[in-house]
DNA sequence: TTGCTATAAAATGTATACATTTTTGTTTTA
DNA sequence: TAAAACAAAAATGTATACATTTTATAGCAA
């Protein structure tokens, strides 16, 4: 089943600003991409435009796109609501989570653990499959959708970064620990671990960007 | 100066959805909406997936998107994310504004209160520009795109109901007492006070909703 | 009748061609 | 020399034509 050729094109670009193989700060032009991927135009608008939407790209001057620099402040924003936002949908959801998004969750939780560490680009995605189990159970689609965005533009934060290696070791625990809480129906103790959570994972991330990213 | 097809189509589409001239909860097939505007399909895809994005359409099915019917669950939390986030942005910007901004923020709430009531459509948009005009102050596009966000999900709720004119009344106060705190930096009464001011207008809305949404 | 398969039609996705707008570089003029 | 204005180019926006996918329909078999 070979997706059509925007589906991919998503993928292929979103892989290529992750691994700075595009240039940043300056406009895309749409017609060096389309010979670049091999497509007409019409997907790489669609795509750009929806790349923008997912916080990727940003305007750049009053027409076209280009890719924002990493920045702190913006991770800082990114990890503030969803350590506001998180904890209100996990707390809808626990009223509804039943034995069988535990068992769906914990799956997850081993495949993280079981990832070889050449794998690195899927934990991310794994984190957030993890996540999204939970938050789907609350049948929020409003906020969770919110939610989903505030995760897609992390995405680009802690994709490839030694940074995450380190952190997912830590984070492991935690996973297991609001969980457990969910499983006990503990509302209150998963909301703050869950907070704790976001917040550890904030800090570590901008104080990271803090170092390295001089200018 | 007449705008691009596009910014026109774009306006336009998202009208008739809120004076209900298209369909809820079918498919808009694209080559009926390029010939009800006369224009060809290209830009009315890229204006569904702006507005989709922008949530005044939803995924219908495998493909296409559809109007999705008002919710007052959408409501209750378009409004308790823009509790939780607003305050903060606020407190942002409170530190950075000037006498410029309080004097900006101040003429459009006096635009608002002489509107006659034959122009209920541009209050929504005006009293958006008023929050705008205080957040922008605090520098954060990040938060600030976020929050512009729901603003504009939540449009689609106070566009047209006789309950605006209603609530608009009361809330001019509340906006008036909200500047004078952050004019006099008192960051904290200004959290509250617009914490409670989002509050009270969601609740007002999702009572509406209740009562008026039958099924 | 019910369910499945194959075929047709309808709708969306994409490529090419054209129109419009923006930008850039050059020339002209104060 | 600097600034303004014009012309050429480059880039984006849009229309038409075509390809692919989805959905509906008709026919057949159980």
């Amino acid at each position: 089943m070979d997706k059509q050729p925007a589906q991919q094109l998503y993928q292929q670009i979103k892989d290529d600003i992750r691994n700075n193989l595009l240039p940043i700060g300056e406009t895309l032009k749409q017609e060096a991409l389309s010979q670049r991927y091999q497509v007409s135009r019409i997907p790489v608008r669609d795509v750009l435009q929806r790349l923008k939407n997912e916080g990727w790209l940003c305007p750049c001057g009053k027409r076209g796109v280009m890719i924002p620099p990493l920045s702190a402040q913006e991770a800082e924003d990114l990890y503030m609501m969803r350590m506001y936002l998180e904890p209100l949908l996990l707390g809808h959801a626990i009223a509804k989570i039943n034995h069988q998004v535990i068992g769906q969750a914990k799956d997850i939780l081993s495949q993280m653990e079981d990832l070889s560490r050449t794998d690195i680009s899927q934990i991310g995605e794994l984190n957030w499959q993890f996540h999204a189990c939970l938050y789907r159970a609350a049948q929020r689609p409003t906020l969770f959708n919110t939610i989903a965005n505030l995760h897609q533009q992390c995405a680009r934060y802690i994709g490839y970064h030694t940074l995450t290696l380190a952190y997912h070791h830590n984070s492991h625990a935690e996973h297991l620990a609001i969980i457990e809480a969910a499983q006990d129906k503990q509302v209150t103790r998963a909301k703050n671990l869950l907070k704790a959570h976001i917040s550890d994972a904030g800090e570590l991330l901008v104080e990271h960007l803090n170092q390295h990213l001089k200018f």
